[in-house]
RNA sequence: GCGCCCGUAGCUCAGUCGGAUAGAGCAUCAGCCUUCUAAGCUGAGGGUCGUUGGUUCGAUUCCAACCGGGCGCACCA
């Protein structure tokens, strides 16, 4: 609708200019907001406003010379009106607003996607976190974030692909077998000195214990540094599988696992920094390699080979990115944990650094996540070891909670997220509202089947009934529905979706109390009914149209989220 | 010290490519179930949009400075 409304607007614009009442070379972007206000209209825009300064004319006039040139102009408004300043408020008939229902039906699941991604193909890296322990709250957020983030994309026609880059080279690894490695020892009655930076969480002890009858086997056979290395392998698929095991209880696959230790066996790190070379943006200081990131607005170099002839994990970085790049991806999406930002200016050197603008890359940061209890802050720290798992949160709360809060604020800022909130299936909670505002239109054609009423398409419907504000209210929110997808995922936020829902759930709820679908049972008809309202079959058809619409975007919204939507509750 | 992010109702947060009387949930108070799921609905109270300047027809939104909070400034990952 609004695409449609867009469209006469600028119509009305160019048919204006053609006429010579209007002059401005290039349209500011039109945007049509629903006004704040009912009296205002269906659709409101600020053009007219916009264009005083260009048009060295007053906002009123040029609002008027806009909507004589509206096209079509009585098929589409019902009311066209010129308010103080300079604002169109456009209130569309509502025959065009009962069209979307029968819109919606027809493209079912599609509804809400669109193309303007379409031909284009997308890397979403996310996650990413070390294999040397459980994924812990942060990391949920980020998994929750990411995966939301290639559904938007993809409900706007990008081919999106998800990605997790597993660091299973260098130090932290070896430190996670050393650690390992310790506590085995500690089991088979030995002491040893606990690696300095090592990793102190009850799972590594653990861990040592349920791999200690494979190492006993081997033990004898083994060089102490050799058993080591046994540990740290052990320790790390039975870690990685963890992970994986995490993340599908959380509802999230992976397409694609990228392991940093086959950029050193394919020598992809050798070759990328050899390509940085041939453009002159490597050289050699201190013993030292540093890549010039500096050129590219980074606000110093950074070393990439060591004096020790190591290389940083930027080097690794700098290959994996060159990787993704040779892939043909139009565009990189990293979701970092907000104590990456640093990263962010090197890691956009590193695109310009291989001939690619900068904004190929997209990074989405996720801040951290405040745990709370009951109120009262859970504290983490990854030194000691102590940290709440995302197993906890999800065996404590569900998939679709911790999913739903997770996306419930802008990822950029900080988030609470209370336990035992999450937990309660009350009017506290927020994932209960939305879903049950699905599983209450579920349960109307349950009704509404043993009554014997079919469900009527929206196609041989007559809709023009649906005149109520509340009816017409809800059409109207269900319209702007591809406009939030899309505005969501172009800005990389999926908050946005999920106020939509809950906005969306609010009005269904609001409805659903104040009028009545389905007509009540005989045996009541004679009494006096507190609503005027007079529910003939016509009307009861429209409002399960109705109805149909709402669960279907509903369904839609929570799908594009990794959300369930019940049919019960 | 430098950089990034944040500061909106008692609490948690939306909104901000500049627009018309700033929104929601929680909490508080008062109501609504013999009819389609009360995990719901209706109403009330609650605000100098951190502060001070600037830009303009108009600023919570843009700019500057300042105050407060978080994070980052490794030849760690």
């Amino acid at each position: 609708m609004q695409e449609r409304v867009t469209t006469a607007l600028l119509g009305a614009l160019n048919g204006a200019r053609q006429k010579g009442q209007l002059k401005t070379a290039a349209w500011p972007t039109l945007s049509l907001d629903a006004p704040k206000r009912p009296e205002w209209g269906d659709l409101a825009s600020t053009v007219a406003m916009s264009l005083a300064s260009s048009e060295h004319k007053a906002p009123h006039d040029i609002a008027q010379i806009i909507v004589e040139n509206i096209p079509q102009r009585e098929q589409l408004f019902d009311r066209v009106e010129i308010v103080r300043p300079g604002f169109l408020n456009l209130t569309v008939k509502p025959a065009l607003w009962q069209e979307v229902l029968r819109e919606i039906e027809l493209q079912g699941a599609r509804y809400g996607r669109t193309a303007v991604g379409a031909g284009r193909r997308v890397l979403v890296e996310y996650v990413s976190a070390n294999p040397t322990g459980p994924l812990h709250v942060g990391h949920g957020r980020g998994a929750a974030v990411g995966q939301a983030v290639v559904r938007l994309l993809d409900a706007i026609g990008y081919e999106a692909v998800s990605e997790y880059y597993i660091n299973d080279a260098g130090r932290q690894m070896k430190l996670l077998g050393a650690s390992v490695y310790a506590r085995y020892q500690e089991l088979s009655g030995q002491t040893i000195a606990f690696p300095e930076d090592g990793y102190h969480g009850s799972y590594i002890t653990s861990l040592a214990q349920q791999l200690k009858e494979e190492l006993d086997r081997v033990a004898d056979e083994l060089t102490p540094a050799d058993l080591e290395t046994r540990c740290r392998s052990l320790a790390y698929q039975k870690l990685l599988g963890l992970i994986r095991d995490d993340l599908r209880s959380f509802g999230i696959e992976i397409q694609s696992w990228f392991s940093e230790t086959s950029l050193l066996e394919s020598k992809a790190i050798e070759l990328a920094l050899e390509e940085l070379k041939t453009r002159d943006l490597l050289f050699q200081e201190d013993g030292a390699w540093w890549f010039r990131a500096s050129t590219y607005g980074d606000e110093k170099d950074r070393v990439v080979k060591k004096q020790d002839g190591e290389y940083t994990y930027l080097a690794s970085d700098i290959a994996y990115h060159h990787d993704k790049l040779r892939r043909g991806y139009d565009l990189l999406v990293d979701v970092f944990g907000a104590d990456h930002h640093g990263y962010i200016p090197r890691m956009e050197a590193v695109m310009q650094a291989y001939g690619h603008p900068k904004d190929r890359l997209h990074v989405v940061l996720v801040q951290l996540v405040k745990l709370l209890r009951d109120g009262v802050e859970v504290k983490m720290s990854k030194r000691t070891g102590e940290f709440i798992t995302m197993r906890e949160v999800l065996d404590e709360v569900g998939a679709d909670a911790a999913n739903f809060y997770f996306l419930m604020r802008d990822s950029n800022t900080h988030l609470e997220f209370d336990l035992e909130l999450a937990k309660q299936r009350s009017a506290d909670n927020p994932v209960y509202y939305v879903q049950y505002a699905h599983a209450r239109i579920c349960s109307l054609w349950r009704v509404a089947s043993a009554r014997g009423i079919a469900r009527p398409a929206a196609e041989g419907t007559d809709l023009t009934v649906l005149m109520d504000p509340d009816e017409l209210g809800l059409i109207k929110k269900l319209s702007s529905y591809p406009e939030v997808v899309q505005a969501s995922a172009l800005a990389f936020e999926p908050h946005r979706v999920t106020y939509y829902l809950q906005q969306l759930a609010a009005l269904l709820h609001t409805f659903y109390n104040k009028h009545r679908v389905l007509p009540p049972e005989l045996d009541q008809e004679n009494k006096e009914s507190a609503s005027t309202e007079v529910l003939t079959s016509k009307r009861t058809a429209a409002r399960l149209v109705l109805m149909g619409a709402v669960q279907q975007v509903l369904r839609n919204g929570l799908n594009v989220l990794g959300i369930s939507a019940p049919e019960h509750m």
